[in-house]
RNA sequence: GGGCCUGUAGCUCAGAAGGAUAGAGCAACGGUUUCCUAAACCGUGGGUCGGGGGUUCGAAUCCCUCCAGGCCUACCA
C-alpha cells in the first residue's frame, strides 16, 4: 500500500513536470523529510530540473505543487527549504486502509518464473560450524523475502560429495582408524555417539597426519578417484559418511528453522556425465580451447578476460585463463559447476531424476538428486533467476561461471546468475584464546582470526545452539512465566534460535563477523530476543483486556476505527509519535523490496528492530489498559494491533518465532 | 603485479539510487519497577565519517589519488 502511493507519486509528478514546461523527466527517486511533520515523502527532483529549466528551483517547486494534487491518499503538498517537494499523506486513511489489509498477504504471484536460492552447500565431512549458519540463515531468510514478495522459491543445498573433503575422512577411516565399510556403518548408527563430530575430529587428525608424513598425501589422490568412480569400499565409505553426515546437517538446520526443497549432489552430476554435455556445448562454441604448448599444455581452458580485451596489457603477455579439464583428462571443479549452473537455468539438455531423501514433520520433502528417480517428484530447475549463497573468497570461481555463460551467448542468464556474496565469520582473538588456541602478539592484534575445518578450529553449530538453550531455559525459569517444563523448552528453544538467527542477520553480508561469546548469547539490546519480547507484551494487552472485557476480537476492532475517529486521534500535534508508529509499521513490503533488491536481508533485520523499539517507547508512554476514554483506549489498540501484525511478520521474514510468554 | 571488499563514537555496526540537524546497540555515568512482565524505558557524555583532491545547489554516499587492513588470483574442492 505505501509502495503503491509512492509509485502514485512517481508518475504523477512526470505528468506535472510536462504538464507544467513541457518536458519529459524520469521517474523522482523519493527520500523521505527529516521530521514527520514536514510530510512522509519528499520529491528533490526540482533542484536538478533546476539548471535546464534556467528557474531557481523553489519556483519551479511552487509551479508543480499545485498540478501534484489531487492524489488520491495524498492530504497535501507542501514546498520546503530552497525546493523540496513535500506530500503530506491522508493519515487517517492511511491507516484505516492499513488495518483492512490486516496482515500483509502475500503477493499474488510475481512475474518472473521460478527463483532458485542455493544455499548451505556443506562439505558432508564433518559437523557445521557457525560460518555454515550464516550461510544458511543468510540464504534461508532471503528466500522467506522472495517469497512473501510473491516469487515462486525452490531452494538446493549442493552436496559435494565426491571431493577431497570427503576423500580424506574416508583415508581417516582407512588407515588411521583400519575400519572398514560394516565398522563405519556401526558407528553411524551408535547412537551414543556424535558422528558427525567424530569426523570433525578426524578431519583434523587426518590432516596432522599429513602434514606429519608428507608421503601419505597419495592416499588422498587414490581415495579421490576411488570415490569419483564410484565402485569399491573406499567409494562405499564415502557413501555412507557424507549420507549421514548430510542427514546431521540437515537436523542442525532444522533446529534453527532453515529448510530445503532440494538436495543436488556432485555424485549424480559425475554419474550422469553433465559436465560431457556442458563440455560439448563449450567446445561448440568456442569458449574452451586446448592447449598444445606452454605451461597449461594438454589442459582445456576458457580465458577468464571478460573486458572483451579492447585496452588489456599485451606486453604483460600472461592472459587470464582458467583451466576447466587437466592434462590428464578430468575434470576441475569450476567445470562441474559450470555443469551444475546450466542445469540450473535448463540450457543443459539434461536432467536428474530424484528421489525422496527427508521430510519435515508438517510433511515437507527434502528431495536429493538420483540416477533412478522415484514418482511424484516436482520439476526441478528451470530457473529464470539463480541466487547462488557463497562466501565472498569464491567470488573469483563465481565469476567464471558467469563468463562461461556469456560466452555461450547466455547472456541474459548470466544476468540472473547472481552471487550472493558474504562475508566469513571468524572468531576474535579473545574467543579463540577461550577455545584454546595459543596466539602470537600479532594475532591478539588482528580483528579475528580464522576458523580452519583442517586444525579442528571453530565453533560447532550445535554446540552453540546448545549453549544457546541452555542460557535461555535459566532465564525462562528465573522469570517463573511457566512451571511446565515443555513449554519452558518450548520457549527456551524459540529464544536462543531468535538470538542466534538476529545476531547473524543484523550484519551486512560485506562484513566479517568476528564471533564473541559475549555478544552472540546476549539477550538484551539490538537482539532476536528484545525482538520477540517486544511482540509478547503487545500480544500480553490482548490477553489481559480479554480476560477483564469481552473477547478482544480485532475484526471489530475495526467498527470503532472509521475515519472520522482517526483524523481526531492523528490530526493534533500531540500525536506525532502515533503516526509515526504506523508509518513505520506501513514500511514492511517497502523494506522487504530493498533487502530483495540489495541481496540484504539485514535491511529486514534492522527495520524490525526499529519497529520493535518505537513500540517499548510507545507502551512506556501510553497505558492502554487503565485508559478511561473507551474510543481513546480503542484508537491504542488499534495501533498495537498493527504493530502486532507487522512485527510478527518481519520475524517471520527472518525465521524467528514469537514464544508464547517471555 | 592484477581483481574484489573494508575503513563512521571507546568497542561492534546501521546509514533508502547523492538531499534537509550523521544514528543504534554495547560499554560508562545518572534516573524510572505496588507491574498492559525491567529480556524494558528515559537522560548525559562521546564524531576531522581513514587522509587529500575533484564533480555538484548539496557528498559518509559518486570520481581520482594516497594510507591501513582483509580476501582471491591452483592441473584443491
Amino acid at each position: 500500500m505505501y509502495l503503491d502511493i509512492q509509485q502514485m507519486i512517481r508518475a504523477r509528478f512526470v505528468e506535472a513536470v510536462d504538464e507544467a514546461f513541457g518536458i519529459k523527466t524520469s521517474e523522482p527517486v523519493l527520500s523521505f523529510p527529516p521530521k514527520v511533520e514536514m510530510g512522509e515523502l519528499s520529491v528533490v527532483s526540482c533542484f536538478e530540473l533546476a539548471k535546464q529549466l534556467r528557474q531557481p528551483p523553489r519556483k519551479i517547486a511552487e509551479q508543480l505543487a499545485p498540478r501534484l494534487l489531487p492524489l488520491e491518499g495524498v492530504d497535501r503538498v507542501s514546498i520546503a527549504g530552497a525546493g523540496y517537494l513535500n506530500f503530506h499523506l491522508d493519515r487517517a486513511r492511511f491507516a484505516s486502509e492499513l488495518y483492512q489489509l490486516r496482515s500483509f498477504p502475500p503477493q499474488p504471484a510475481a512475474a518472473g518464473g521460478n527463483i532458485l536460492v542455493e544455499h548451505t552447500s556443506i562439505n558432508p565431512n564433518k559437523a557445521a560450524h557457525i560460518g555454515h549458519l550464516r550461510n544458511a540463515v543468510l540464504g534461508d531468510s532471503f528466500a522467506r523475502l522472495l517469497r512473501f514478495r510473491g516469487y515462486s522459491v525452490e531452494i538446493q543445498n549442493y552436496i559435494d560429495n565426491t571431493g577431497v573433503q570427503v576423500a580424506d575422512v574416508v583415508v581417516g577411516f582407512i588407515h588411521l582408524e583400519k575400519k572398514n565399510v560394516e565398522e563405519v556403518e556401526r558407528l553411524i548408527g551408535d547412537t551414543s555417539v556424535r558422528f558427525d563430530y567424530y569426523c570433525w575430529d578426524l578431519y583434523a587428525r587426518i590432516f596432522q597426519h599429513y602434514e606429519e608424513n608428507p608421503a601419505a598425501s597419495a592416499w588422498r589422490s587414490e581415495a579421490l578417484k576411488a570415490i569419483e568412480e564410484g565402485a569399491g569400499a573406499w567409494a562405499q565409505i564415502a557413501e555412507r559418511v557424507s549420507t549421514a553426515i548430510v542427514l546431521k546437517h540437515l537436523e542442525t538446520m532444522r533446529r534453527i528453522n532453515v529448510r530445503y526443497d532440494l538436495l543436488v549432489e556432485e555424485s549424480e552430476i559425475l554419474r550422469l556425465d553433465f559436465w560431457k554435455y556442458a563440455f560439448e556445448i563449450l567446445k561448440q562454441s568456442g569458449a574452451v580451447r586446448y592447449e598444445d604448448a606452454g605451461k597449461n599444455r594438454g589442459c582445456w581452458v576458457m580465458s577468464v578476460d571478460d573486458s572483451g580485451g579492447a585496452g588489456s596489457d599485451q606486453e604483460a603477455g600472461a592472459e587470464d585463463v582458467k583451466i576447466l579439464v587437466r592434462s590428464n583428462g578430468t575434470v576441475t571443479y569450476v567445470g562441474k559447476d559450470i555443469a551444475y549452473h546450466l542445469w540450473k537455468f535448463g540450457l543443459l539438455g539434461k536432467d536428474f531424476a530424484y528421489k525422496q531423501f527427508y521430510s519435515y514433520p508438517d510433511g515437507h520433502r527434502v528431495w536429493r538428486t538420483a540416477i533412478e528417480g522415484e514418482p511424484g517428484s516436482p520439476a526441478f530447475g528451470r530457473a529464470s533467476v539463480a541466487y547462488a549463497v557463497i562466501d565472498t573468497r569464491q567470488s573469483y570461481l563465481q565469476n567464471i561461471v558467469a563468463a562461461a555463460f556469456r560466452a555461450l551467448g547466455f547472456r541474459e542468464q548470466a544476468e540472473n546468475l547472481h552471487h550472493f556474496a558474504y562475508e566469513v565469520v571468524g572468531l576474535s582473538p579473545g574467543c579463540a584464546q577461550e577455545m584454546g588456541v595459543e596466539l602470537s602478539a600479532e594475532d591478539r592484534e588482528r580483528p579475528y582470526i580464522e576458523v580452519s575445518g583442517r586444525k579442528g578450529l571453530g565453533i560447532k553449530a550445535d554446540d552453540l545452539i546448545d549453549q544457546l538453550v541452555d542460557k535461555a531455559l535459566q532465564e525462562v525459569r528465573a522469570r517463573r512465566m511457566t512451571e511446565d517444563a515443555g513449554e519452558q523448552q518450548t520457549c527456551a528453544r524459540m529464544i536462543a534460535v531468535g538470538a542466534l538467527r538476529y545476531f547473524l542477520l543484523k550484519f551486512s553480508r560485506r562484513v566479517i563477523i568476528a564471533f564473541d561469546f559475549k555478544e552472540a548469547l546476549a539477550f538484551e539490546g539490538e537482539t532476536g530476543p528484545y525482538l520477540q519480547y517486544s511482540v509478547v507484551r503487545a500480544r500480553n494487552i490482548f490477553r489481559k483486556f480479554q480476560e477483564s472485557r469481552a473477547a478482544f476480537d480485532a475484526w471489530r476492532l475495526g467498527e470503532s476505527i472509521d475515519e472520522e475517529r482517526l483524523k481526531n486521534f492523528l490530526g493534533g500535534d500531540d500525536s506525532q509519535d502515533f503516526w509515526e508508529l504506523i508509518l513505520l509499521a506501513a514500511q514492511l513490503e517497502m523494506v522487504a523490496e530493498q533487502a530483495i533488491s540489495s541481496s540484504e536481508p539485514a535491511a529486514m533485520a534492522k527495520y524490525a528492530f526499529r519497529l520493535a523499539q518505537a513500540f517499548n517507547n510507545f507502551y512506556h508512554q501510553h497505558h492502554i489498559l487503565s485508559e478511561t476514554d473507551p474510543a481513546r483506549q480503542n484508537f491504542l489498540l488499534f495501533l498495537v494491533h498493527l504493530v502486532n501484525e507487522s512485527l510478527t511478520r518481519a520475524l517471520d521474514l527472518l525465521g524467528i518465532e514469537i514464544p508464547e510468554r517471555m
